[in-house]
RNA sequence: CAGGGUGUGGCGCAGUUGGUAGCGCGCAGCGUUCGGGACGCUGAGGCCGUCGGUUCAAGUCCGAUCACCCUGACCA
């Protein structure tokens, strides 16, 4: 993806929020030019949405390719018949379908998850121990008609996820490698800035495991309750908060705390749920027929994008972690000379900065820049050439330093 | 799905007892401005969510319907 010039660009800020965008996060996102709202739950990504949405893909891909995983990209339309083995394309079992019809009679489904696809598909590539373990990931949209879209782009009828799936000879390789995966989990949410406040939660874990494990972001408007103990070392989500967990957990005297949180991702140990349905097998060194363990493990890629807008928000507008931000630099020129410099100081660095080239008036280009968020306003006026240097102002602290221009391109 | 609320230019809003739509922002042109969303003048842009009633006449009254927001329930 090349640079931006503000000029240019179709996007374009907006002064106060629409009314239907109650939330901070779809209020601020809308307004900066990042998403635009089709219909309740279904939003599109515009120039900077989308470049924000791929870094956080980088960072996800980064991790997880470094664990051995493989990317894929599975269809969003479902063939109904895996799903009918596993009793899930029932409307009473699974009651967030899409469904429509073929025009020659058929029904298909829109992939609210991906478990029964990508079992079946491999069942045409796994046959033998020596195809084992295999991890494989894909970022795709998924569907779910939910009762109620709500929270800007935290709960969505259409949305991005990050779904990866794991498959193994024995529990303990999936033992072996659930524990690789929380602690890349850890890796992933502390690059894209949200690490501080995102708990590792006991979560119930359906019926192969005792439990499964969320991941959970301390947020206002998080639509999780959790608890936490003084030092957070035990968080619970409150559907397990109980007694009998507690003691389980050796936590039972413990004093926890209750605070809201969102959820960006979970792990889950499926063992056999879908592999045996499916009849997912191979051939061990004995040459015996064994059903593959499966884990798997999600992250909310497009609700990840709308919690650090809200979490990070300030009065004036988004403020963006450095690896999630879609343009590090916000580019001012203002005056002839300080235009002009600005566009020698663009050239070549289209990829990192956003270039706010509008004949307009200073205090307009500043309002964006806040409003945009980026971590970095650079601002090159007759002022700041008297001194030749520009000032650069971190958003997130608000504080200004002059940088002589000789020395810009290192910063 | 229950309860509550809202639909009027791209965005935010006003519109009285029914009489044929207005303001701010934004947008286009000209001029003066130029380090915190400047100002003046001129101008473009709207079947008032949709359908159906009542009426000489409906943004306004009645009915239905759709969409959106909030709270709750739901969230495999």
């Amino acid at each position: 993806m090349r640079g931006m010039r503000f000029s240019k660009t179709f996007i374009k800020t907006l002064r106060t929020a629409p009314k239907d965008e109650a939330a901070k996060n779809g209020a601020l996102l809308t307004r900066a030019g990042y998403i635009h709202k089709e219909m309740a739950g279904v939003y599109d990504y515009l120039p900077l949405g989308l470049r924000v949405i791929e870094n956080i893909k980088r960072v996800i891909r980064e991790e997880l390719n470094k664990l051995g995983c493989e990317e894929v990209q599975m269809s969003a339309l479902q063939n109904p018949e895996p799903w009918e083995k596993t009793g899930r394309f029932s409307d009473q079992e699974v009651d967030i379908w899409f469904k429509t019809n073929l025009s020659s009679g058929g029904e298909l489904g829109l992939a609210p998850t991906h478990e029964e696809p990508i079992t079946n598909m491999l069942k045409s590539y796994i046959s033998s121990y020596k195809d084992l373990p295999l991890y494989v990931y894909q970022f795709q949209t998924k569907f779910r008609n939910e009762l109620r879209a709500k929270s800007g782009i935290l709960r969505g009828r259409e949305f991005l996820m990050k779904d990866l799936y794991s498959f193994h000879t024995s529990e303990e390789d999936l033992d072996r490698f659930y524990a690789e995966v929380e602690k890349a989990y850890g890796r992933i949410f502390a690059r894209l800035g949200i690490g501080e406040d995102t708990y590792e939660t006991f979560a119930s874990g359906g019926i192969f495991a005792k439990y499964s494990h969320e991941f959970q972001t301390v947020l206002p408007v998080g639509e999780d309750t959790i608890y936490y103990n003084t030092d957070k070392s035990i968080v619970l989500n409150k559907e397990v908060y109980n007694n009998e967990v507690l003691e389980d957990l050796g936590a039972a005297g413990e004093k926890f705390e209750e605070t809201t949180a969102a959820e960006v991702g979970n792990i889950f140990k499926l063992k056999f749920k879908y592999s045996e349905p499916l009849e997912l097998k191979y051939i061990d060194e004995e040459n015996k027929q064994q059903t593959v363990y499966m884990g798997c493990y999600g992250i909310g890629v497009s609700r990840v994008m709308g919690v650090i807008a809200e979490k990070f928000a300030d009065d004036k507008g988004l403020v963006w972690p450095e690896e999630v931000a879609p343009y590090k630099y916000y580019l001012v020129g203002i005056g002839e000379n300080g235009m002009a410099e600005a566009e020698k100081f663009y050239a070549g660095r289209e990829d990192t900065t956003l270039f706010d080239d509008r004949k307009a008036r200073p205090g307009e280009k500043f309002a964006d820049a806040e409003l945009m968020g980026l971590p970095y306003r650079i601002v090159i006026s007759d002022k700041t050439l008297a001194e030749d240097a520009a000032e650069v102002t971190d958003r997130r602290t608000g504080e200004s330093q002059m940088v002589k221009l000789a020395d810009l391109a290192k910063f």
